[in-house]
DNA sequence: ATGAAAGCGCTAACAG
DNA sequence: CTGTTAGCGCTTTCAT
């Protein structure tokens, strides 16, 4: 039915071992040799089965990628980078959707290592302790991109949102803000944390102390940033800091309902900088994160990890930027 | 190093056929020996091996996905949709991304099928004539969603966009209307005439005929919108049809940059209706496609070819609804 | 209800 | 440079 290698070796007159060879681009075979080979494997249309050289070879060239919400433009671009340099070194990538189900998360990583993946990232997410422990049990090379665990046992990449979010602080506190809100979305508690850090020591530096009730929850959706619109407004701030875009978007839009001024009455700020900043108006203010970059230098870091390379940092910090648009001062 | 399945029929002095069994939920064992051999797996922490099982079973519960787009939201609310369906008929879904462009489209295919995957769904992209042929001697069910190839001879999942575009055109015919540009974005050759014949009847039906140059193509993201706007504007369109949300609110700003207004001067509908029609403002008008739906019913055909089910109708027609937003009158 | 044994399609020593 | 031969870890007859 469907044809193997030994067909091919019965077809070319050789043995298994030399259409292997040929397959795998070992040096040792014969030009001729190898042009037989590779005349009978185009004549009947062979293609290697992929799962019978992975149990043999204990490799799949696959690495798997578990991303938290693949319609959230955030990680689709650092699925891109991910991707690519994925495609550099030949693997091949295979998403799973956790739909930020912690549950999920876990049981995709399971289903991953018992398919026997080489190597797999985690976009974002929150890594509860089982996942964790099963991390470390599993010996499979795992880089996080785009936050991070508390003990920073795992690679990782990623930007200094607590420098990134202090300057941006600063600069606000400078310019006559003085009432900051700050929307978590319970992406991961380590990162937002080094946010609220971030925050504070800005106050601080300034002589101010920030106030703890302007840490308020929300969604990472459109809708939810509407929703948590009137929280804010009651707590009178004149700057409201998001994780995602989409969130802030809905912060905007309401703001705007409600006639206030953008950037005058209040101020938007998003630590996301998906494609969405641009494509509203006003163009929305962001912490720009490198994020195809973040999901490459990720990718490429796990390649020194498969090929069992040394690797000098374990956890990148990357470089951003801050864009100012808009919505900001 | 790793425990096998040898290790639990050791421990748990049974045969590894017993294992098997437990392992596969056959009825055919002594509920004693069910859980002696339970135990000794999670004591062990006894994961199998998906990639052995596979190549002994010939089947791996996985069903590949190809994206043209993975950070387009269309796709990945058909994404959503598929990966329900999926969950519940206890399949995986690994999704890889094309990037639109049809060799890699190929080559997921192929690679997909090299690793045994027991069913492919297409979202979108545009399937050429040596993919199509892959298709068939695979061997292997594949299901299109979102698009179609114009042989018919794949299952597919879509709405009737003649008729959804007839019908949108005639209300803007019906309402003064009278220079309907249209958007190409080159998805699927096969889709887009079918658009494109929706046009050209509604004119015919209204007496009218349809002007050829205002059949323009256009990128599906948001800079392509902008930048197409010029020549619709040379062309003095008065409604703008797009394929894509994102090109659509390009052609939006861009409008309203040159201080038309919104819908009197210029109308704007998409075909895509994803997220992006309400966080944008004004909120755009869109042909409703059930996103979530066409990728769940697209996944319940594939597990129907998959588990050789007999299927009444392989190519499935799902209802669209119009939404007219603030972007028509 | 359970075990023995033969593969699934390929890679990887090892020999020659 | 090429062939022989063991497996990889599991499922699946076929006996018992």
């Amino acid at each position: 039915m469907t044809v193997t290698i030994y067909d091919v070796a019965r077809e070319a007159k050789v043995s298994m071992a030399t259409v292997s060879r040929v397959l795998n681009g070992n040096p040792n075979v014969k030009p001729e040799t190898r042009k037989k080979v590779k005349d009978v494997i185009e004549r009947l249309n062979y293609r290697p089965n992929a799962v019978a050289r992975g149990l043999a070879s204990k490799k799949t060239t696959t690495v798997g990628v578990i991303i938290p919400d693949i319609s959230n433009l955030y990680y689709s671009a650092l699925a891109r980078g991910l991707d690519d340099i994925a495609e550099m070194y030949n693997y091949q990538t295979i998403i799973t959707n956790t739909e930020n189900d912690p549950e999920k998360e876990r049981d995709s990583f399971l289903s991953l290592v018992s398919k026997q993946v080489d190597g797999v990232v985690f976009l974002g997410g929150a890594l509860n302790e089982e996942t964790l422990s099963d991390i470390k049990d599993s010996h499979v090379p795992v880089v996080i991109c785009g936050t991070s665990e508390k003990d920073k046992n795992l690679p990782s990449v990623n930007i200094d949102y607590f420098e990134a979010i202090k300057e941006a602080t600063t600069k606000f506190l400078d310019t006559g803000a003085n009432r900051i809100a700050f929307l978590k979305a319970s992406y991961s508690d380590q990162l937002e944390n080094h946010i609220e850090e971030g925050i504070k020591s800005a106050y601080r530096d300034a002589g101010k102390s920030a106030d703890d009730s302007l840490i308020l929850t929300a969604g990472s959706d459109y809708q939810s940033g509407k929703d948590v619109f009137e929280e804010i407004s009651t707590h009178k701030a004149d700057v409201v800091i998001t994780m995602s875009d989409e969130t802030a978007i809905g912060v905007l839009h309401s703001a705007m309902d409600h006639d206030l001024g953008i950037p005058e009455d209040i101020q938007v700020l998003s630590c996301s900088n998906t494609r969405l900043v641009n494509m509203v108006r006003p163009p929305l203010s962001s912490i720009a994160l490198p994020l195809y970059d973040i999901g490459a230098v990720g990718m490429r870091l796990l390649t020194k990890y498969m090929n069992e390379e040394t690797v000098d940092e374990a956890n990148v910090i990357l470089p951003y930027k801050i864009e100012y648009r808009a919505t900001t001062k």
